[in-house]
DNA sequence: ACCTGAACACCGTTCAAGT
DNA sequence: ACCTGAACACCGTTCAAGT
C-alpha cells in the first residue's frame, strides 16, 4: 500500500559510481555495478540520473567543488606568487590521489554545460585572483590561462604515463612552476629584468598594475 | 576453392576508423560502423586488428608519427627559442586540424605500449633537442616538459571547452609561449636577467651549458 | 588466408506492472 | 514515489563453416 521510500539517493549513486571508477576504472562504472554497490536494480538508477553521461558529469561536478574548496583558501596567501605555487602543488596533489577523477574533469562539456562551466569558474576564481596580484588585471586572465595550462598539461601527460622515459619528475615540476613564475614576474614589470628583487621586496608591483606590455616574442623571421 | 583474398588491410581499417572518429566521436567508432566503411563485416576485422582498443592505438600510433614528421625540421631553426615557438604553434595546429584524433593522443597507455613509447620519444625529440639548445644538457629534459606540459594543458583544456569564458584565447597561447621561453632563458642563464641579449645575440652560451641553477624558487614559507 | 553468419555475454535504456 | 523484471537495440568478441 505504502508508495515505496526511497532506498537511495542521488549523492548515494555519485558517490558509489566515483568510488567504482576510482578504484577499477572508468569502463567498469557500468549502471548495473553502480546499481549493484547501491543495493538497487539499475533501471531505478534513471529515478535518480538522468543517464551514464549525467551521472559521469555529476561527478565531475562534485571534484570541481571540491577542489574549488581547496583552491579558496590558498588564495589568501599575502605572497601571490607563493600563493600560486600552492595552488599549481595542490592541483596536482589532488589529482594524485584520485587519478580516474581527475582524468574525467576535462572530457568534452556539452554545449550546454552551464552547470561546469559555474564549476570551472569558481574553481579558477583563487587562480585568476592571485594572477591579478602578480600582473595587474590586464594580464591576469592570460596569466592564469598560463599556470592552468602548465599545471593541468603536466598532470595529464604524467597520468598518461608520457613521462616514463627517466629524469625526476617531481623536480621538473617543480623546476617548470619556478620558471613559470619568474617569466611572469618578467613579463609584468621589465625593470625587474634589470633589477633582481631582494629578499625581502614583494613580487608585486607596488600600486596600480602596468599597462599592457609587449612580452618579449620577436616578430618571427 | 582459391583461398579468399584480402578486401582490406590494417592501414584501410586504421583509416577508416580515423575518419569516423574525427566525423563523428569516439563512441561512433564502433566495430561494426569501420567494418562498413570499409567494405567487409565486424568479425573480419579481427584478423588485422587484435580488439577495439588496439585499433585506437593504432590510430594514435598513426597520429604520433605525423606528428614527429611535422616536428622534426622545425628543430633545425637556427634561433631556438623561435624554434621552440614553431614546434608549439604546430602542434596546436595539429590538434586542432584534428581534435578528437589528438584526444586518443595521451590516454591512458597500457603499462607494456613500448611502441607508443618509442613513438613518444620520437615526437618529443626535436622539443628536446631544442631545449638543450636553449638551456644546456642539465635542463634540457625539465624544460622540454615544461613546454610540453603548457603545450599540451593549452590545448586540451581549448578543446575541452574550459576557455569560454571570454579573453582572446589565441592571445592567451601566445602570450604564454612569450612568457614561458622569457623564464627559460632566464633560468639557463641569470646574468641574462642584468643584460638584456641584443638582437644579433644567440640565445644560447655559446660553448658547454652552464652547470645546474637553482632556478628562483624561494623556500615556501 | 581471409571472410561470414550465428551465437554469447554484456551493455544502456524504456516501460508496464508492482508496492 | 520509487523499485522491479522483462524486453529492446546495440555493443565487442568468438568460432565453426564457407571459399
Amino acid at each position: 500500500m505504502s508508495p515505496a521510500v526511497a532506498r537511495t539517493s542521488r549523492a548515494h549513486i555519485v558517490a558509489a559510481a566515483r568510488w567504482i571508477l576510482e578504484a577499477d576504472g572508468l569502463d567498469a562504472v557500468t549502471m548495473q555495478s553502480v546499481a549493484l554497490r547501491v543495493g538497487v536494480r539499475a533501471p531505478s538508477l534513471y529515478k535518480h540520473v538522468r543517464d551514464r553521461a549525467a551521472l559521469l558529469a555529476a561527478i565531475a561536478d562534485a571534484a570541481l567543488d571540491e577542489l574549488a574548496e581547496m583552491m579558496t583558501p590558498l588564495a589568501r596567501e599575502p605572497d601571490a606568487a607563493a600563493g600560486m605555487r600552492a595552488v599549481a602543488t595542490a592541483f596536482r596533489d589532488f589529482a594524485q590521489a584520485q587519478p580516474r577523477t581527475y582524468g574525467i574533469l576535462f572530457m568534452d562539456l556539452p554545449q550546454d554545460a552551464r552547470g561546469s562551466l559555474d564549476r570551472f569558474a569558481a574553481a579558477a576564481a583563487p587562480v585568476l585572483e592571485l594572477a591579478e596580484r602578480m600582473v595587474g588585471p590586464e594580464l591576469a586572465l592570460e596569466t592564469a590561462r598560463l599556470v592552468t595550462a602548465f599545471a593541468h598539461g603536466f598532470i595529464s601527460l604524467e597520468l598518461a604515463g608520457a613521462f616514463r622515459l627517466g629524469g625526476d619528475v617531481d623536480a621538473a615540476f617543480h623546476h617548470g612552476i619556478g620558471v613559470l613564475l619568474d617569466g611572469i614576474a618578467a613579463a609584468s614589470s621589465p625593470t625587474a629584468l634589470a633589477m633582481p628583487r631582494r629578499p625581502g621586496q614583494p613580487a608585486r608591483p607596488t600600486g596600480r598594475a602596468p599597462g599592457p606590455l609587449r612580452t618579449g616574442r620577436p616578430p618571427r623571421g
